[in-house]
DNA sequence: CTGAATCCAGATGGATACTG
DNA sequence: CAGTATCCATCTGGATTCAG
């Protein structure tokens, strides 16, 4: 008996992991935001998302765009261009956010409902 | 044209700001921990749910318990013994928590799969 | 154009001690 | 038992400047 709860116990720890997962990922004021606007465009460029995104600095989206590339999540390519340019898209998994992040979106909309119309 | 645009950023905006207002709500290292541990049980104390999760230290609880409270996510119940004891529970909306919090578990699982055996 | 480097203020969170 | 208060180290993120 206390060996099930023990399970039970451990499979609890496994599942808080696994969200904790997701959470890191999306983690990091502008994530979201930069996702949904590579997504948006299908392709797009450094100084194209700075431009997307309002009131946030090149040092924020260099560092959030290299921890989406980190977790296969973003495709960097350079352009062979002069000055050279970069760009950014989701990769097949990077894709699959966007289940997750419509998922958020629904439950963000009933959230405000829920507080202000109660 | 241009007015279409204009719209759709519109609508891109709003999308972008409901997410965030579920990040919010789950940010905070411990929530999804805290939520989960009073899910589990239905009911939880403050003491237990302190048990329930390692290493980490009161002050953070009462601090997160208090947002949940806040998000009328958490319903709290003072219960007239001595000494004090208070009880914790999901308010009707707190459970529309864990279709959202299992839909982060699942692609939290899905991209722990995605990193390590690509 | 795409970043990296530096500086710095403010937020975050742990440890500990204390109160009703 | 259920918090609150205080101290303090670390982290975060904005502004600005510099480099390839």
């Amino acid at each position: 008996m206390g060996c099930k709860i023990e399970e039970f116990k451990q499979e609890q720890k496994r599942r808080v992991r696994a969200v904790q997962d997701s959470m890191d990922v999306l983690n990091g004021k502008w994530k979201i935001a930069i996702v949904t606007s590579i997504c948006c465009y299908g392709k797009r460029r450094f100084a194209d998302i700075l431009n997307d995104i309002e009131v946030f600095s090149n040092r924020m989206l260099s560092k959030e765009l290299k921890e989406l590339e980190i977790n296969h999540l973003v495709k960097r390519t350079v352009l062979d261009t002069q000055p050279i340019m970069v760009q950014y898209e989701l990769t097949q998994h990077g894709n699959t956010l966007q289940t997750i992040i419509s998922n958020l979106t629904d439950w963000g909309i009933a959230h405000r409902k829920a507080i202000f119309n109660q």
